[in-house]
DNA sequence: AAGTCGGGCATTTTT
DNA sequence: TGCCCGACTT
C-alpha cells in the first residue's frame, strides 16, 4: 500500500484523518470505497489500531463484500475488522443479547412477504376493513414509524385521524403476532439494537470501549434509527467517518433522512467536512450535464465534479414517437456501439419496471443478449421458501408463520377445517401452534385430521433430533427427502426443472456453509422454545405454567462482563449453530448481490443502478409523469426525482444517451407525454439532439401536444386548463368520460396530499399546463395540471 | 387441491 | 393493457 501515490490530496486527507468525526462528501465516481478501505488499512498499519476495534457498515451485502475483499487485500489477509451491513451488525447484537429486549431465542427474520401475511392477519384479528386499511399501506406506515423508533403505544398516542388510529391498532397487533411467532422484521432489527444499547447501559459502554472507529458508507441513505445506532456506537470518542453524497440520496421513501448528511456537523460536535470532487469515471460532458441538473436542487451542499479525462462525446437526446420507437432507437444504437463497447458495456435505465417490457421485446426481436436486473429474489421463490420454512421450524417450532406455510405443504391431509381448528385453538390458548400439536389439543378436530397432525409433529421432531448430530447440508438433504420435494416437481416441464435447479442451488449453498463450519452440527441445543411474549393475561389454563417453565434462563446471567464477551466479529460459531447462521445469511442476502457480468445489455431501474457504472448508459422515458414520476409532487419529492436522474446520468463512463417520447401507452391507453422538464436543465451545448418524432420512427399521427402548440387558434372552443383527479374514480374501462376539472387563476383548489390552496399562475394550456399554487399548509408549489389531481373549492 | 374466472390495480425496493 | 389475488369451480 502506497497511500501517497494511490490517493489524491483530498482522498489522502480523508484517509489520514485523525480522531473525531469527519464527513466525506464523495461525488459519484470519486473513489469513496477507496477512501474507506485505505482508511481502515491506514488505521491498522500506521496507527496500530487493533482490527477488531474497527467497524465499517454499508447498506448492501455487495458493497460490504467488495469492501471486505479490498481491505483484506490491503492488509494482506483476513482480518477482524467488521465489514457488513447495518442489519448484520444489528443482528450480531440481537443474536447475543436479544432476550434482553424480549426476543425469543431462535427468532426468525421475516421478509416482505412474511410481513404482509402477518399484517393481513393483524388486520383481520382487529376486525379492520382491509379496503380502508390495506396491509400494504399499514405496513409502510408501520415501517416508517419503526424507522423513527416509534413503538405501538407511542404511535397510538400520536395518531392523527381515523386512518392512523386504525393503523395504530394494526401496528400493535402486528407487533404482538410478530413476537409470538418469534420473529423480527428488518426495521425491528435496527430499532431493537438501538433499544438494547440504550436500555443496557453497561453493554453500551462495553461496546463503545471496544469499537473505537466506525466508518459508514452511503451515509445519505441512513434513517433516523440508524443515525441513533451510529451515535450510540461512537458516542463519546466520536471516531466516525461518514461517507456519502446527498445528491445520490434516492431512498427517502424508505425512510432515508437527507437531514442526516446535511446536518452532520450539528449532530457530531467538532466534525470536519471534506469533499471529493475529482471524478475518475465519466467524461467532463457527462459531469457537466449531470451537475447542471442537480444544481437545481436546493437541499444540497453543492459541489462540482471534474475530471482530466477530457470532454468526450456530446450527450445524445432523442425525441421519439412512442415507446416502441424509443425501444427501436435504443436497440439500434446498442448494436451500433456494440463493436466498441460490447453488449455488456451498455445499460438501459428506466424509472418503472413496467417500461422494461417493450425494451425486452425489442431486444429479443433484434436478438441482442440482455439481462434483466430485477425479478424474484432467489430466496423468495416458493420452493425455496418452503424448504427454509422447514429449516426454521427445526430450529424454532414456535415459528407460527413457517408452520402455517408448510403444515400442509406438500399436501398431507391437513385440510382447511383442521388448520382452522388448530389455529383457533392456538389463538385461544395464547400459545404457538406448535404447542397445540405438542399438547395434542385436538378436541375440536376429526380423528383423521388429528392423525395427520401427529404425523407432522413427528416429522418435525425427528428432524430436530437429527439436526443435533448431522451437518447443515445433511439436514437439508434430509428435509428434502422426508418431505418428498424432489418428486413434487417434474423434470419434463420447464417450470419444474427450474424449481429443481433452485433446490439444488440451495443445497450447494448449504454445502458451502457446512464445509466452512467443518463438523459443526446443524443445531447445537434442542431446547424447546416457547413463545415468550405476551401470554394472555386472562387465561387461567393450568397448562400455561408448564409451558413457560421450559422458558429461557434469566437474561444475561452468563455474562462475565469482560470486554471480550462483547465480540462482534468472531462470535457466531461458538455461540450460534450452523442452522441459525445459515438462516440469517439467507435472510439478509438477496439475489441481486451476485450479478454475473458479460451477459449482455443490462436492463434495470434507476434505483437498481445505484453504485454501478457502464461505458454506455441509456436513460429511457425521460418524460413528465415518469421522471419526475407523477406521484412525486412536493418539492422534496421532486428533488429526489432529480437526484434519481443525476444518479442515472452519472452511471455513464463515456456515452450517455437520453430519450423521451411524445406519447406512450400507460395502463393500456395512449397518453400524450411532455419531455421531462429536467431535460431543460441540461445545457444545450452539451446535447446532440435528434428528432425521431416525425422521421422514420414515427409513422403515426402528429403528436397531439404539437397541435396545441402550433395552432391554438384552430381550436373551436378555448379549452380551460384541466386537472385530472388522481386515479379516476369513474369507470376506468371505456371512453373519454374521465372527469376533468377546469382551473383558473385565483381559484381555490384542493390537492389530495397538499390540501387547500389558491392557483397563482398558469403556464401553458391544456392538461400539460404548469400551475403555481399556493397551499395553506405547504406553501408555493409548481404542479403539472394533469398530474396534480386538483379539485375546485369555493 | 388444482384450475379458471373476473375485479382491482398498476413507483422506486439496499435489508 | 396485463397481472395478481381471491373467489369460485370441478
Amino acid at each position: 500500500m502506497k497511500i501517497n501515490s494511490d490517493l489524491n490530496d483530498q482522498q489522502l486527507d480523508a484517509v489520514t484523518h485523525g480522531d473525531g468525526p469527519q464527513l466525506v462528501i464523495a461525488g459519484a465516481g470519486s473513489g469513496k470505497t477507496r477512501v474507506i478501505t485505505y482508511r481502515i488499512a491506514w488505521l491498522v498499519r500506521e496507527r496500530r489500531v487493533e482490527p477488531y476495534r474497527i467497524a465499517a457498515v454499508t447498506f448492501t451485502n455487495k458493497a460490504a463484500g467488495e469492501m471486505k475483499e479490498r481491505v483484506e487485500s490491503l492488509l494482506g489477509g483476513p482480518s477482524e475488522v467488521f465489514v457488513g451491513t447495518f442489519h448484520r451488525f444489528a443482528l450480531r447484537l440481537l443474536r447475543r443479547y436479544g432476550e434482553r429486549v424480549g426476543l425469543a431465542k431462535g427468532f426468525n427474520i421475516l421478509d416482505t412477504t412474511d410481513q404482509l401475511s402477518l399484517m393481513k392477519r393483524a388486520i383481520e384479528l382487529e376486525h379492520l376493513d382491509p379496503s380502508a386499511v390495506t396491509p400494504r399501506g399499514a405496513l409502510s406506515r408501520v415501517s416508517s414509524a419503526k424507522n423513527k423508533l416509534i413503538d405501538p403505544a407511542h404511535f397510538e398516542a400520536e395518531a392523527h385521524g381515523y386512518w392512523e388510529q386504525k393503523v395504530a391498532q394494526a401496528y400493535s397487533r402486528y407487533q404482538r403476532l410478530l413476537r409470538e411467532t418469534g420473529g423480527v422484521d428488518f426495521d425491528d432489527m435496527i430499532a431493537l439494537a438501538v433499544r438494547l444499547l440504550e436500555q443496557e447501559r453497561e453493554l453500551g459502554e462495553r461496546m463503545r470501549r471496544r469499537l473505537r472507529y466506525l466508518l459508514v458508507d452511503e451515509f445519505q441513505d441512513t434513517n433516523y434509527a440508524q443515525l441513533q445506532l451510529i451515535s450510540q456506537i461512537c458516542g463519546e470518542h466520536g471516531n466516525l467517518t461518514a461517507v456519502g453524497d446527498e445528491d445520490q440520496s434516492i431512498y427517502r421513501w424508505r425512510g432515508a433522512e437527507l437531514q442526516n448528511i446535511l446536518e452532520f456537523e450539528s449532530s457530531f460536535d467538532g466534525a470536519v467536512t471534506r469533499k471529493l470532487e475529482r471524478n475518475y469515471r465519466s467524461t467532463q460532458n457527462i459531469l457537466d450535464a449531470s451537475g447542471a441538473v442537480v444544481a437545481n436542487n436546493e437541499k444540497r451542499r453543492g459541489k462540482r465534479l471534474w475530471t482530466d479525462s477530457g470532454s468526450g462525446e456530446p450527450i445524445d437526446l432523442f425525441y421519439s414517437g412512442d415507446e416502441g420507437d424509443e425501444a427501436r432507437w435504443i436497440v439500434d444504437r446498442v448494436r451500433e456501439l456494440a463493436p466498441t463497447y460490447r453488449f455488456s458495456g451498455a445499460a438501459v435505465l428506466v424509472r418503472t419496471n413496467a417500461q422494461t417490457r417493450v425494451l425486452e421485446d425489442e431486444l429479443l426481436r433484434q436478438k441482442v443478449p440482455y439481462r434483466l436486473i430485477a425479478g424474484v429474489r432467489f430466496y423468495e421463490r416458493a420452493e425455496i421458501k418452503d424448504l427454509i420454512a422447514y429449516l426454521r421450524l427445526v430450529r424454532n417450532p414456535s415459528d407460527n408463520l413457517s408452520l402455517r406455510r408448510v403444515l400442509n405443504q406438500p399436501p398431507r391431509g391437513i385440510g382447511k377445517a383442521t388448520q382452522a381448528a388448530v389455529f383457533a385453538e392456538a389463538e385461544e390458548m395464547g400459545h404457538s401452534i406448535w404447542d397445540v400439536l405438542r399438547l395434542e389439543r385436538f378436541n375440536a378436530i376429526a380423528p383423521r385430521g388429528a392423525n395427520a397432525l401427529r404425523g407432522f409433529r413427528k416429522l418435525v421432531e425427528e428432524l430436530r433430533e437429527q439436526a443435533l448430530t448431522c451437518s447443515l447440508a445433511q439436514l437439508l438433504d434430509e428435509v428434502i427427502a422426508r418431505v418428498g420435494y424432489l418428486d413434487l416437481y417434474r423434470k419434463d416441464d420447464p417450470e419444474g426443472e427450474a424449481r429443481l435447479q433452485n433446490i439444488q442451488e440451495l443445497q450447494s449453498a448449504a454445502q458451502d456453509f457446512s464445509e466452512n463450519l467443518d463438523g459443526v452440527p446443524a443445531l447445537l441445543v434442542r431446547d424447546d422454545l416457547v413463545a415468550p411474549a405476551n401470554p394472555k393475561k386472562d387465561s387461567d389454563d393450568s397448562q400455561l405454567d408448564l409451558l413457560s417453565a421450559t422458558g429461557s434462563t434469566a437474561p444475561g446471567t452468563q455474562d462475565d462482563g469482560s470486554e471480550s464477551a462483547f465480540d462482534l466479529e468472531g462470535a457466531p460459531l461458538d455461540e450460534t449453530d450452523a442452522l441459525t447462521s445459515f438462516l440469517d445469511y439467507v435472510s439478509l442476502v438477496s439475489d441481486t448481490d451476485q450479478l454475473e457480468t458479460d451477459a449482455g445489455v443490462s436492463l434495470m431501474t434507476f434505483h437498481s443502478a445505484k453504485g454501478l457504472e457502464f461505458p454506455v448508459v441509456f436513460l429511457a422515458g425521460l418524460e413528465d409523469g415518469l421522471l419526475p414520476h407523477f406521484n412525486s409532487e412536493t418539492p422534496d419529492e421532486l428533488e429526489e426525482e432529480r437526484r434519481l436522474l443525476y444518479v442515472g446520468m452519472t452511471r455513464a463512463r463515456e456515452r450517455l444517451l437520453l430519450s423521451t417520447c411524445s406519447r406512450r401507452r400507460v395502463a393500456g391507453r395512449y397518453q400524450d407525454q411532455e419531455p421531462s422538464f429536467f431535460l431543460d436543465e441540461i445545457p444545450d451545448d452539451l446535447l446532440r439532439v435528434s428528432d425521431g418524432g416525425r422521421s422514420r420512427y414515427d409513422w403515426r399521427a402528429e403528436p397531439v401536444h404539437d397541435f396545441f402548440k402550433t395552432d391554438p387558434s384552430s381550436r373551436s372552443t378555448p379549452k380551460p386548463v384541466t386537472a385530472r383527479p388522481r386515479r379516476s374514480s369513474a369507470s376506468p374501462s371505456m371512453g373519454p368520460s374521465r372527469p376533468v376539472t377546469a382551473v383558473a387563476q385565483g381559484m381555490g383548489v384542493k390537492h389530495p396530499k397538499l390540501g387547500k390552496g389558491v392557483v397563482l399562475e398558469i403556464d401553458g394550456e391544456g392538461e400539460n399546463a404548469k400551475l403555481t399554487v399556493f397551499f395553506d399548509r405547504a406553501g408555493k408549489r409548481r404542479l403539472i395540471a394533469k398530474y396534480a389531481g386538483l379539485e375546485p373549492v369555493d
